[in-house]
DNA sequence: TTCATTTCTTGATCTAGGTCAAGCCCTGTT
DNA sequence: AACAGGGCTTGACCTAGATCAAGAAATGAA
């Protein structure tokens, strides 16, 4: 079974029909480090699971890349109100490292939506989580000094923490780069 | 038609039978100002639908109640995952006035989801306009300064900025009292 | 290998907003 | 009417982290 299905049964019973219908309509793809995979001039038709590698979303804030934050392997990924509402938003997507995805279309998606109805109970439960990781990064922004903030980063993304480029973390924890060097070089 | 089943219409189409199944299990309740709504100490089984007043959850952090957000009128409100995964979490919520609430069970919640499929749809809906909510949140906590935040309160808030203590309003910004009480001068 | 560009470090200031402290102004209670 | 306690304001100071600046180190292209 591949990885696409794998997270579905996470939350759910993934019958053979829905699993035929997925399967129908996910397109593994490569991606290169550095490659544009979602341009913020265009609405996002698709969502990306990640099988391997790291993306990163971002906007541009005063002539600077903000990363608004990483999605690596295991994780699904696009611009989420530019994708759900099919409108302009700002992110950007592009690979930090060469990065292979199950490609998924909007149109796809809801006609899983449309078919299936355990979907829905997917995107309830998957969803929850995500209201969970929210919350907490709201906690984290509210309380938090820069230490602890990187080092909090360093645990939860424990494996990919030195394989993002200093200045894209800085902006992810809302911190100035040279704040972060200096932390990192006090122990 | 009363304010729960106004509030499930906006995200679905609610049957007949699901009409009566909600009526059947929700509960009008009025709480007094000041009254505490849910005890930390206890696991959160009931949800609060609003029907007018202000609802305030928080947390104690060093001594100190910091207020996570407020609930006013037309919206849900619980100890997120206390509710959700039926364990201890840090929040309680009390009425910063009297405050007219529908109360649902989890387990009745639990029924209506067994029940009818529809919920889920609901659910993932209404979920996904929380994420949008949140995300601002954080975009706000982010990058903008302590009168930015006031701003943005005084806004978004705009009916019950003035009925709320001045320190809980700074609490959920993150600045503190002085400040606030500073910005509010200066204008 | 060399050169250029991007990434990272380190130092010197500067400032928004926090903390501490004192006093005032309410609102409710006796 | 008085007084107690919470809510709010204002002032004086302080500190975490931003900004500005310049150089070092790494990466990668030719």
């Amino acid at each position: 079974m591949n990885e696409v299905l794998e997270h579905f049964s996470k939350y759910i019973q993934v019958s053979p029909e829905l699993e035929r219908e997925i399967m129908k309509r996910v397109h593994l793809h490569t991606f290169k480090k550095g490659e544009l995979i979602h341009d913020a001039r265009n609405i996002c038709i698709e969502s990306f699971f990640i099988r391997e590698g790291i993306l990163r979303t971002y906007f541009i804030k005063d002539g600077k890349e903000i990363t608004e934050y990483f999605s690596t392997a295991g994780e699904w990924t696009n611009s989420p109100k530019s994708f759900m509402q099919r409108k302009l938003d700002i992110y950007s997507i592009d690979a930090i490292e060469d990065t292979k995805v199950f490609r998924l279309n909007v149109e796809d998606l809801v006609y899983l939506f449309h078919n299936f109805p355990e979907m829905d109970r997917y995107a309830r439960l998957s969803m929850g989580t995500l209201v969970g990781h929210l919350l907490e990064r709201i906690t984290s922004l509210r309380f938090t000094s820069a230490k602890e903030k990187y080092d909090h980063f360093r645990e939860t993304y424990h494996d990919i923490y030195h394989r993002v480029p200093l200045n894209m973390i800085a902006s992810y924890l809302g911190i100035s780069p040279e704040t972060l060097s200096r932390l990192r070089a006090e122990k």
